[in-house]
DNA sequence: TGATTACGCGAGCGATCACTCGTGTTTGCC
DNA sequence: GGCAAACACGAGTGATCGCTCGCGTAATCA
């Protein structure tokens, strides 16, 4: 079980066309999804042959296994940044535009993670990347609610809880990035924070307002 | 433009099989997406010979075109039962019960439905039925929140309400199939009807009780 | 009962796809 | 400059897929 038996040297030039096949890979997956698009497709769309493709890649699968590992691996670094102890502490509404902010942004430049890790016709390996991600996602999602719920959840509930906070996340997040880029994608941001802030200010002990259709929070808070 | 070039004649057995072959077909298309099912395995699942599928269906798309419109027909016979003039006098969580329950009771039962309307490899044809279901039901989401708004809502907020309300449920709707069939799923259907109660109430001037994290609305009410 | 037509089969055809290979070019190193 | 290795090419190969066709069976009607 030997990790790389051939850590073949590459030249700059090699991990340039290598960006280059993951781009046009990501673009081609995005737009017909992954059974229906050609190792051809992916080589003609980065102006190489297909020869060149099959020097870098052994197969289709492990491009967009490549391309999905590039993008959960950015996406954990993000998670990284996001629930922080900081984070942790801020009231509700600021908590939300900390979690949701970088991850709409992250999908809106990166639409190909969101069509690999939903379709139903990728291979295995990516869904179990997506699986393990979404595992820690998850994870990270109840520990907030968690320690937030004023009175105490029952472990069951702040499950339920958090599995529906992150499913309905994901419906909203589908809503953004179909909306065109500028101010019908902000508007839809900002709608989306406040399902989540109805949803979960309740599970925190917080009122919400009867009148304020229109607004988040109070006035008097930073929004 | 003839409709029907050739009426063919067909007997009991061939309607039988049709339906047979069209169930088999949503089972693998499910599975493994449109693209990646072959038309064989459509047959093999249906337990009949290629020869035989193709007396009935002139090619692949034609049978994912067949399923989707009878899918879509029956969610549209739904829809008539669903948005009711007496469905929509109801107060709102008894409102969210009678569109909520139908919608989640189809989409259980016939899970090749999201499969189909959702695929980004599913041919065109069945993306533009999709598109037209998709924007009935949403109009007619927008007309039962329009007429309840208090205060009213200008034209483009309603717009953004209603997409994002119909978005959100999609988000808990997949949850919900997802679940074990049992107490699971329908811990999940009243967590998800938590949230739209949670994010609509306050569109329709209603409060939500700060407390009841646990319950959906005051005692007193039907549920 | 015989004629007609719908039903059913499965080997096989052409097209397409994932992938290879022989050959030529560019790059890094001495 | 000379050599080895990485890079690049694109026609070609075997496999698979959508689909056909010829032939046999069952149902319907006269």
């Amino acid at each position: 079980m030997s990790e790389d038996p051939k850590p073949r040297r590459r030249q700059a030039r090699g991990e340039r066309r290598i960006s280059q096949l993951l781009q046009a890979a990501a673009d081609v997956f995005c737009a017909n999804g992954y059974t229906a698009t050609s190792t051809n497709a992916i080589a003609r769309e980065a102006k190489v042959s297909p020869g060149t493709l099959y020097q870098y890649f052994p197969n289709k699968e492990a491009i967009a296994i490549e391309l999905g590992g590039r993008l959960v691996h950015e996406m954990r670094e993000r998670h990284g940044r996001i629930f922080t102890p900081e984070n942790a502490a801020l009231p509700l509404p600021e908590l939300i535009d900390a979690v949701l902010d970088p991850m709409i942004e992250f999908n809106c430049l990166n639409p190909a993670f969101l069509a690999l890790m939903h379709g139903s016709d990728v291979p295995g390996r990516i869904a179990e990347e997506h699986d393990e991600l979404h595992a820690s996602l998850l994870s990270q999602v109840r520990g907030l609610i968690g320690a937030r719920a004023v009175p105490p959840l029952p472990a069951d509930r702040l499950d339920r809880v958090a599995d529906m906070a992150f499913a309905v996340f994901k419906g909203g997040l589908a809503l953004v990035v179909a909306a065109p880029e500028g101010p019908a994608r902000e508007a839809a941001v900002e709608e989306l924070k406040k399902v989540m802030y109805r949803y979960l200010a309740p599970v925190v002990g917080e009122a919400v307002p009867a009148g304020a259709a229109g607004a988040l929070t109070t006035p008097p808070t930073t929004r």
